[in-house]
RNA sequence: GCCGAUGUAGCUCAGGGGUAGAGCGUUUCCUUGGUAAGGAAAAGGUCAGGGGUUCAAUUCCCCUCAUUGGCUCCA
């Protein structure tokens, strides 16, 4: 008999008949992890569990502990939820139904039917029935003609567009119980794996992703082998809702939306203002410290300033729409760039003068899609840290990496560790309708680029046709508490606007020669940038970020008077100090600080009058004792320290 | 912009064809207390806005606005 030799994950090496399957391997070791396994990994291939070996190889197991056991179960999951489907409405059009970081969804076209909430139990029961059923998932290749012929006798329309870009040969079909669909699979061996199902939410989806497209009804759900762990999911979704930051922001009145004032313009509330001012006093010294000089822009402008830039017939849908004075259109500015290259232009520049790095919170105005706004993640008004540097072609590999570096300041100084730096490049097929028509100078600018981020020895990825219509650039990619991706900032490089702007300087050679221009803003806006740092702190803000930095609580009105002496002398050393002078018992009051979340509670009664000091309580619980008032205040003022 | 859901007091929510309720918060009074909720009373709502059906609409229907889960988009 022909042996294959399988090597496990530990290194071992076993031989096994020709034609053996991971599922063989397993019930070799032992039966409990031959219940357990959901799919297998040859040679870094993801198969069934049925898969025939016939060659040497490498093989893991995979069971639910295993991100790919997990997509695979998913996967079948969504095959079960549309054999579901299909049992419960009969006619029902499907498109694909993929795994995702957490669960499963499957497209669908329920025709006139309308697929509620409501339906929901319905269908989680007959997933239930129909998964205790055991049905094996069986694999089957077929040709292309008879894939067609299947769907087409079945009608199903989206099947058959997906046949189209599939290749004779590969194509496959799986099958568990009366359910029959294209897929590449793997899957896992049986639905009896299928335990606890919980359907979570529709919505309409485009299909193919393409909003000119029929759009279809997505179902999200989520499935375990055990009930625990779907509670235990149900209560991690629980956790990431307390951190929200729309629930942050309202609970801790950092920011309002009113209809009067328009959707996606936030009003900041006093804590909010706080929490501005910190961070700005922050940046502010970090650009100082960097070369930078501050400018300062209107927050308007004419139509030709926009069509010099070139923006306007790239981006003229997402910027409000122009009002007209005198006869001629003003736009609000969606992006701070041309105002500055304005700046740059007024005075004549030589080459000693560069680089020119000129910085300003500016506040732009874009109109976003209604349905594209999201808290203060997504908002219509927003206050840039924006800057841009000027340098000629020497300078700019330094000038790049100095950007670079003030991201990773920042993000040490805001303990962000999970990021991911993403060079868009353009896509040569767009120039001139995406992108600006200089295929040289792109080519020139990403390896640039390439070259800066290799040295550094960051971490990125490279994607493709995500570039700014100007240039290359560097999204940086960060993960919210609760999971939540976002592109905080962006660093991009623009060799088209200095032309445009005929920007120069004097070089050397007594030439007028085009400066490079630097785009960036490492601390993003105030809006998205706060967003995420309340979520990212779960609302307990460090001290320097923290509104209310302190509040003084008097154990009875006794004690009031000595409360805001300590507010006054705190005050006047630049802390953010408050005093709660309810009536209230000295647990009630704490427990309101405690919900605030603010960082300090100073206790102060008979005792802390009488030597002029405070009983300090940080957030939390820990109780730091008495203290001299000036030592208390020297310990903020280090702790807030920029 | 598109598909779906939602909109009742400052907040979190209950209610339901006969013009409204709770808890928390707020104000006042009592209480003057030592590390996560003391007591009482009061104020507070055109039930998002507009239209329709009805003797009667906050409730049912339609439209608009806003929020929201997604899709598309993001200089």
């Amino acid at each position: 008999m022909n042996l294959v030799t399988i090597t496990l994950p530990d290194g071992a090496q076993r031989e096994y008949p020709v034609g053996c399957t991971p599922m063989d391997v397993a019930l070799s070791i032992s039966e409990g992890l031959a219940r357990n396994v959901l799919a297998a990994k040859v040679d870094d291939k993801v198969v069934d569990a049925s898969f025939e070996i016939t060659q040497n190889s490498n093989l893991s197991l995979l069971t639910w502990n295993d991100t790919d056991g997990k997509q695979t179960y998913w996967h079948s999951s969504a095959h079960l939820l549309a054999e579901a489907l299909e049992a419960l409405f009969p006619g029902v059009k499907l498109g694909i139904g993929p795994p995702i970081q957490y669960g499963f969804y499957y497209d669908v076209d329920f025709g006139d039917y309308k697929f509620t909430d409501a339906d929901f139990d319905k269908l989680e029961s007959k997933m239930r029935e129909l998964a205790k059923t055991n049905s094996a998932f069986v694999r089957q290749e077929v040709s292309k003609s008879d894939a067609i012929t299947y769907f087409e006798e079945k009608g199903d329309p989206y099947k058959l567009d997906l046949l189209k870009d599939l290749e004779d040969g590969s194509i496959t079909f799986y099958q568990q119980g009366n359910f029959t669909d294209l897929c590449r699979g793997p899957h896992i061996p049986h639905t009896g794996h299928i335990k606890s199902i919980k359907i979570l939410s529709t919505a309409g989806a485009y299909w193919r992703g393409d909003e000119k497209n029929k759009q279809l009804t997505r179902i999200y759900a989520i499935t375990f082998p055990k009930k625990s762990e779907l509670d235990a999911h149900l209560e991690m979704l629980e956790e990431a809702k307390k951190r929200d930051h729309r629930k942050l922001g309202k609970e801790l009145e950092i920011y309002t939306f009113d209809d009067d004032v328009g959707p996606g313009l936030p009003l900041w509330l006093p804590n909010g203002g706080a929490m501005i001012e910190a961070l700005e006093s922050y940046a502010k010294k970090v650009e100082r410290e960097g070369g930078y000089e501050r400018v300062k822009s209107p927050h308007i402008a004419r139509e030709s300033m926009y069509l010099k830039s070139g923006h306007l017939p790239y981006y003229k849908d997402s910027m409000y729409p122009p009002m007209e004075i005198d006869g001629v259109n003003y736009y609000l500015k969606a992006m701070n760039c041309p105002h500055h290259h304005k700046i740059f232009a007024a005075t004549p520049k030589s080459y000693r003068d560069l680089p020119i790095r000129l910085a300003e919170y500016g506040t732009c105005y874009r109109y976003e899609q209604s349905g594209e706004l999201f808290g203060l993640m997504r908002v219509r008004s927003l206050q840039m840290n924006d800057a841009h540097i000027y340098c000629t072609e020497a300078q700019f590999e330094e000038e790049f990496q100095n950007v670079n570096a003030l991201y990773l300041k920042h993000f040490e100084k805001f303990g962000i560790e999970k990021y991911v730096m993403r060079f868009s490049k353009h896509d040569p097929a767009r120039l001139g309708e995406k992108y600006i028509d200089m295929p040289e100078l792109w080519i020139k600018t990403e390896a640039m680029v390439r070259k800066v981020l290799d040295k550094m020895g960051v971490n990125y990825v490279e994607v493709e046709d995500e570039a700014a219509f100007y240039g290359p650039k560097i999204d940086i990619q960060v993960y919210s508490a609760i999971g939540r991706e976002f592109t905080l900032a962006t660093n991009q490089v623009d060799f088209a606007q200095a032309e445009r702007f005929d920007l120069f300087f004097i070089n050397e050679k007594n030439e007028k020669e085009r400066p490079i221009i630097i785009h960036r803003a490492p601390l993003s806006t105030h809006e998205r940038f706060i967003g995420f740092l309340l979520e990212h702190y779960a609302g307990r803000l460090p001290v320097w970020l923290a509104p209310k930095q302190v509040i003084v609580l008097p154990i009875s009105d006794k004690y009031a008077a000595y409360g805001d002496e300590v507010v006054k002398f705190l005050k006047k050393h630049d802390i953010r100090a408050s005093i709660d002078h309810r009536s209230e018992k000295a647990g009630k009051k704490i427990r309101d600080a405690e919900v605030s979340k603010t960082p300090y509670m100073l206790i102060v009664g008979e005792k802390e009058a009488e030597a002029n000091s405070v009983s300090v309580r940080m957030h939390g619980g820990t109780d730091l004792g008495l203290m001299e008032l000036q030592q208390f205040a020297d310990r903020i003022i280090d702790e807030a320290k920029l």
